[in-house]
DNA sequence: ATTGCAAGTTTTATCGAATATATTCATAAC
DNA sequence: GTTATGAATATATTCGATAAAACTTGCAAT
């Protein structure tokens, strides 16, 4: 609109240095993830840019970039989906999760650090007191125990030594909330979570590898079973 | 221009019914991998769009889907460079990439069937082919040997009955292959593999896990030595 | 010399329009 | 009824131009 002037202005949410591209990539990936957008929907380019309120390209690099992690598909000339949800990929990733996380797991046990030790001490700490105030029915966004407990998860894994492999089981953790999410009775997550976290966190403290492999594969079997047994897709 | 008549015309390479994105997209990958496009290298938007014939859209989007797999990284409001190589991240490639693959092969080793077998027995016939070409010397494009090296590998470890698993592993291969590539000296490749392969053939269709997962791991890690103390990279 | 600033330049990110492709719908032939 | 055909419509992809941001350069002040 005009060029020498550069004015500020009202910008939608204080997004300075970000890019426009970058924060509907966000966006789309949390709807998905929430399950606002639900599995195998089409998604029609039109209507995105009104619901986003963006342009064609900064849209189109979005779905550019979560087509190559799996979380849309993309059909050649004929645009993108959200990526399907069927029982079968939620057992192949709980079991690929399992595989993946058992060898990050003992590999942070086996080099962690006392910095890590803090870390997942801290950690555990803000989910337990999330967990609390869920209990105590304390107003939270779901979303808010689910970073938490993403980043618990994340942090016992911390100190594998391998990025590369903190990454991959970053876009498991992702793509396995979505089924998560997709179950609307809530009451699964009811049962002895805390438990189950705080004998994980002790047993990895205890630098008691086998024992952590075993809690942490149950944790997310279990999880798993619960989630295909509430929930129907495909 | 025109609309029912959809005049074939000189149109650059026959790319019937993939999309431009898609194409330049393939091309940039393979220019990555094969060395043409160097580490760190700067993507300037104008140049690719003169180098690789393309508008400005198609090339945003081939870049962005790169850009979420690690072979390209984004600067947020300064364009995309090749992603930068170094010696710890071939490290880290290498040992991430035995664990995953170790994984991958024992899973296929417990569960493969004969088809597998058979694909495996062919596989390996046609790397051993190219392998015996290249000794007597017959003119042969490198990436012909590539392609078929990278197709026994896949194929050891197609039974896992994880196409996740499978799909990072390939991830990894593509990271690690463009290493290779970087040390110009291709003496490296001269020595035992042509051994080492059917050996780890061997093992694997005898289902001898252990020893097959030995072979191969070692087979990872002795090439990864070899291009560490051949190349320099950052 | 070094730092700071401001115009000018280059490069990236985004927009709006044009083109190509897919999809739908109606009609006709079997 | 089913299949085939072709216009009409909708949708996706790509182009060319514009706006925004980063980077450079030159000059002035310390």
């Amino acid at each position: 609109m005009n060029k020498g002037v550069t004015e500020p202005e009202a910008m939608e949410s204080g997004t300075r240095t970000s890019t426009q591209a970058s924060t509907v990539y966000d966006r789309l990936q949390d709807d998905i993830l929430t399950g606002q957008l639900k599995p195998g929907r089409k998604l029609r380019l039109k209507d995105l840019i009104e619901e986003y309120n963006t342009g064609n390209s900064p849209l189109r690099e979005a779905l550019n970039r979560l087509s190559a992690n799996g979380m849309v598909v993309r059909e050649e000339n004929s645009g993108f989906r959200v990526s399907p949800a069927n029982t079968e990929e939620l057992m192949e990733l709980t079991r690929t999760r399992c595989w993946l996380e058992e060898i990050a797991l003992r590999e942070s046990i086996a080099h962690g650090d006392v910095a890590w030790e803090e870390r997942i001490v801290l950690a555990f700490h803000w989910l337990n007191r999330e967990a609390q105030s869920k209990v105590d029915n304390v107003k939270h966004t779901s979303s808010e125990w689910e970073d938490h407990h993403a980043e618990f998860h994340e942090t016992l894994i911390s100190a594998c030594n391998s990025n590369i492999l903190i990454d991959f089981c970053a876009q498991l953790a992702k793509r396995t909330l979505r089924y998560r999410n997709l179950v609307e009775v809530m009451e699964y997550r009811y049962r002895h979570e805390m438990e189950e976290h705080r004998d994980l966190q002790q047993a990895v403290l205890d630098r008691n590898a086998d024992l952590a492999v075993e809690l942490l594969t149950k944790h997310y079997t279990v999880t798993s079973e619960i989630v295909l047994t509430s929930g129907r897709f495909d």
